[in-house]
Parts: C-alpha cells; structure tokens; sequence
RNA sequence: UAAUACAGCGUG
DNA sequence: CACGCTGTATTA
C-alpha cells in the first residue's frame, strides 16, 4: 500500500478516506496545505502533493474529530508516542537487548481476593502490570457467601485468563492454599478421579477449571506465592480491589480509574 | 485425633 | 504486640 515509507504521493481514495461528515477537519487541511473551511477547487490542489508517513498517520486519526481541542490532543499524542518509540530504539541499540528489557514486556498480575465474614460476602480483585508503571486494576467476582478460599482460587482463575492471552507472565498471590491446588495438589486428585482418600474435596468447580486452564499454559506462566500485607504494592492494590467488589457487589470484573496509586491504597476503611 | 502451613476476619 | 474464630490443605 504504501511503497515509500518516508512519503506517499496522496491521492483521491486516500483523501476520501480521512472524510467524515462529508467534510475534511482543520487540522486535516492545514496537513494538505488547504484553507479552511475548504473552497471550491480545492481537490485540484492536492493532486500533487506529497505526505510524509506522519502527515498520512495524523490524517486519518484526524478524522472525523471536529473539536479543535481533540484535534490537538491527537496530534500531542502522536508525538508523544513517537518519541516513545524513538527513545526505546537508542536504548536497545546500546544495551545488549533482552533480559532487562524482556522482563519489562513480562505481564505481571497480583491478584486477591477478600471476604466479610468467613463465610460471608465475598470479592476478588487484581492490579495488572504490563510496560507501566501504572497498573490496571479490576474488582469484580461478588458472591454473597463465599469464603477466604473460594475468593482467592476466584481472584487466581481471573488472573489465569488473563496470562492465558500474553506470550509470557508471572501471577503474584498470597494464597499458598489457591496456588497448591491449582499447580500442585489438583495433579494428584486428578489421577485420583478428583477425590482424596474418599473425601469429597472442597471448590471442586473452580479448582478443575482453573487447574485445566494452568496445565495447558503453563510452560509460560509462573505463579510465585508472596506474603500478605508486607507492603507489595501490587497485593496492597488487589487486596483494595478485592473490598471495593464486596462493597460494590458487582459480578462481572470492572476496570478501577484512578489518578494516583497513594489515592488506591488510602480507601482503606472509608465507609459509604 | 494432633500438628503444620497459607489465608480471611474479629477483639484488646 | 497478644488473643480468638473459620476456611482449606498437608503430614503424623
């Protein structure tokens, strides 16, 4: 499609495709080197014109954005991310690539799960590091009566599905009980037709789910046990959002929005 | 039955 | 720091 990647002699389908609305943006014209509001001729004078590949990028993310403000955001963005990339060269150019540099394109999750009584109301949450400093952070896995356990193997299963997507990660958890039964125990059981000396064996449901999920990926996935509340930033955050999902009773995992991670850690015990 | 381990909570 | 409970597994 596009031959020269340092600039592209524009055409009309090109021009066609950054229309929205029947119009072209200010930003998209001030690139063609266009009036704006457009005049008449105006696709005459573009017929010639070349673009460099960042004036082609910006066009079409340009489209359809009417507001200058967006506008203009789009364009900081896509320095922004340019000297990212730019940045991320030169350092791999000097360092030996790798190790350093592979551990960062590692995804890491700390998951945890909590509960209001035991039994009681129940909820899981996690905060996922991936290339960020910032992590994500979900809560969600509400039960009205679950346990320590069921919240923790919950939080954990959450966190499998999430590994299951990237090419490499590591799961953090303080449960030693939900790691043993997902990577170790449920081995065992499983030749054992998922008994153990003929007792019935607690959370089967998720244990075998989970377990089934490890096994088939877990020549790239390690799960490291840590210890509670020894000040892991990232157990900190899970263990947060593993209450807010018991306050907030949702089922189905939500994304947390936040500014700053001091903000997360503090809403400790703020009551409604 | 006992012990151990990791959690989840509560009280002072 | 001390104590108490329940959830779960392991070993003996």
């Amino acid at each position: 499609m596009i031959r020269d990647w340092k600039s592209m002699q524009i055409t009309k389908e090109f021009i066609e495709l950054g229309i929205a609305n029947g119009t072209l943006n200010k930003a998209q014209c001030k690139i063609l080197g266009l009036d704006f509001p457009l005049n008449e001729n105006w696709e005459e004078l573009i017929t010639d014109k070349e673009l460099t590949l960042k004036e082609t990028n910006l066009f079409l993310f340009l489209r359809g954005k009417l507001a200058i403000k967006a506008q203009e955001q789009i364009i900081k963005n896509y320095d922004l991310v340019a000297d990212f990339h730019k940045q991320k060269k030169e350092v791999s150019k000097k360092d030996k690539p790798t190790e350093a540099e592979d551990k960062k394109k590692i995804l890491e999750i700390y998951c945890d799960g909590a509960c209001e009584g035991n039994p009681g109301k129940a909820g899981s949450g996690l905060a996922i590091y991936y290339l960020n400093d910032k992590p994500t952070l979900l809560y969600g896995q509400y039960t009205q009566r679950g346990t320590n356990n069921t919240a923790e193997l919950n939080a954990l299963y959450k966190a499998l599905l999430i590994a299951s997507e990237y090419p490499k990660s590591i799961i953090r958890t303080d449960s030693m009980y939900s790691l043993d039964c997902i990577s170790n125990w449920a081995y065992g059981w499983k030749k054992n037709g998922w008994t153990r000396k003929g007792k019935e064996i607690k959370n089967l449901e998720i244990i075998k789910i989970s377990h089934a999920l490890y096994d088939s990926i877990k020549d790239k996935v390690t799960i490291q046990h840590i210890k509670a509340h020894a000040g892991f930033e990232g157990n900190e955050l899970a263990d947060r959002m593993a209450g807010l999902a018991i306050r907030e009773k949702n089922d189905e995992y939500l994304e947390y929005h936040y500014d700053s991670i001091d903000e997360v850690l503090k809403m400790k015990e703020d009551i409604v």
